[in-house]
DNA sequence: TCCGTGGATTGAAACGTTTCAATTCATCGG
DNA sequence: CCGATGAATTGAAACGTTTCAATCCACGGA
């Protein structure tokens, strides 16, 4: 195997001093022409490849920032993640994608490993309400910004859609549609989003005057868990089984939906169904899906936009919260159309 | 903010040595009780936390392992991920995820990226076939792992699926199912595993005497393409219009599901559709989809064991070739259920 | 009392880079 | 011909950790 090649290696071979081989990477035009271009010969020849950690040490933090995800498996968040990278490349920094997988004890490893590592900033979507690593993390010097989430506090910045108003949204095209009888699916509500979606719902059946929700809560926001949901439901007396269901996310209603299609009922003449999220899969689930859709690569752009200003470190940096509106897609989960009838 | 701690720091604080702190950091059981405490009340109380670059620097090589993924917008790629995850958590090992996004030009960043970092290992779904950069990682030293391809020369680790053979298994059950005009939908083919595909597919078809396949060749392997590739077959006169499709991958299935709906096809009765993967969401598609299934955690389970096993040094390690056997899934796309008369 | 033993601790070197003050050297104006 | 100028280059320090040979010290055995 090749022996690491360090600078000194290539200043020797060029025949000029370490800190020369330094100037070519980093500011070539101060460097003669002639004397480069032996550098450069020089690199080549050897192999070599500059040492990310000797970088990092020296400069005190890395070339990186870090976008700490609640679940991977959801394409809603890949798709944020593409917003994200879009906007570090652009800033010539790097990426690290780290998951939490609904697991508090993961997040907390993740944000450790990250601290370890000197990352210029995070950006996370944490699972409770406050992360207190998080938020120390902040005071000691690194920015987090909150994605998809909004901050209580002014401590962070943050860039969410408001979910309260999905969660209306949702609830009135169901209210509308003449459902009086609605459940809402989703869960653990330790997660803010389910909370908030939830409360905008819960909102607008007040407002029409309408019984409360049917709450199913679930442990987690993902295809088996809406299986799992919808079984329940259909175990419900016909008498007290809700007409329409609200997802808290697009997984929980593809879920639900399977689980309709094996009990035979119909969707949506037997219950109609409402998914979050718009993810690629909901319009081309068993029934096209209706479902809030929110800008997710501009939330991503948006939020590591939002980071990199901070952590250019002006000093007069002031903590934002973006907010970005929900707009509801309806498609065939809930209109009936005459052709099935 | 707070200024940045360092060991030294520490030491002072406990009244001791930069290698006694060090120790009760690495080696607890060598630093007698008393100091011990006071040591890690000094960390406590200043909020110390390890520089990862330093030890890095020091270590010659970082404690990460990393998955280059071809689209990280494609489940089958988060799910091989979690397996990935699951080893190296076990081995102690954090996991950089990058997404190459099915272009050479970042997956070669992508690599040099980590080239920089010195990581213990990468694995890779590459783009094309040999990866000239890959193989010069692996020549230098870090250890490389093709995951889902068989690699051609024995340079290298790899875990794959049978591609040809479920390329065979998906037009053989088409075969069976009575279709004679049959259409392969996938591309780039500078993918191996769409070659692959294509060619078990191809041979089932002259095994059985039939007419060569159809090929409509996409740009990517995304939903979008097969929405597209799904128009274009529409466009054939019905004549000639194959009876049924194989996609390489059930995002392109997804999407000619929903061109065939839009343009008023039904599916499978006018044409019968087999994706490949057996994502979370094709059992959840408009019609549920057939599909060829892979193992997907166990493939990325597979593959950083064998990176791990080559990443620890031992002086004897014979590259090997595992290669698992995919099944085929039988769904609602491709049999004409008497419901549907 | 002295020596040997071994556990605990120390102190300095080394990892590879960047940075910056110091140095060299050629050139130019006077 | 001298001194000033400034471009090009050098060399050493510093970043924070780990490691390891060296040192210290207490204790038990002779």
């Amino acid at each position: 195997m090749a022996q690491p090649v360090s600078i000194r290696d290539v200043a020797l071979r060029a025949g000029v001093s370490n800190g020369t081989v330094s100037n070519v990477l980093n500011r070539p035009e101060r460097v003669a022409a002639p004397t480069r271009l032996r550098v450069e010969a020089a690199i080549a020849e050897l192999g070599f490849v500059r040492n990310e950690s000797a970088r990092q040490l020296r400069a005190g933090r890395s070339r990186a920032i870090a976008y700490v995800v609640l679940d991977a498996g959801n394409p809603f968040f890949t798709d944020v993640a593409r917003g994200v990278e879009h906007a570090a490349r652009e800033a010539g920094l790097a990426v690290y994608l780290l998951n939490s997988d609904e697991n508090a004890e993961r997040e907390r490893e993740n944000l450790e490993l990250l601290h370890e590592q000197r990352v210029q900033g995070i950006l996370i979507t944490p699972i409770e309400q406050d992360n207190e690593y998080a938020a120390q993390l902040q005071r000691q010097g690194t920015p987090v910004v909150l994605v998809d989430r909004g901050a209580q506090d002014a401590a962070q910045c943050s860039v969410a859609v408001d979910d309260v108003l999905g969660g209306d949204l949702a609830a009135t095209h169901l209210i509308e549609s003449g459902h009086e009888r609605i459940a809402m699916i989703g869960g653990p509500f330790s997660i803010q989003q389910v909370r908030d979606r939830h409360e905008g719902a819960a909102r607008a059946l007040a407002r029409a005057g309408l019984p409360p929700l049917t709450v199913l809560e679930t442990s987690a926001l993902q295809v088996a868990e809406g299986r799992r949901a919808g079984e329940r439901l259909v175990g419900l007396p016909s008498a007290r089984r809700p007409t329409a269901a609200f997802c808290a996310n697009d997984l929980l209603a593809l879920g639900l939906l399977q689980a309709m299609t094996q009990q035979g009922l119909r969707v949506p003449d037997d219950l109609a169904v409402v998914g979050y999220d718009d993810i690629e899969f909901a319009a081309a689930a068993a029934v096209p899906l209706t479902s809030v859709r929110q800008p997710r690569e501009l939330l991503g752009r948006t939020a590591a936009q939002l980071l990199l200003e901070e952590a250019s470190g002006e000093p007069a940096h002031e903590h934002r919260h973006v907010q970005f509106q929900p707009e509801l897609v309806v498609r065939a989960s809930t209109t009936m159309t005459t052709l099935r009838w």
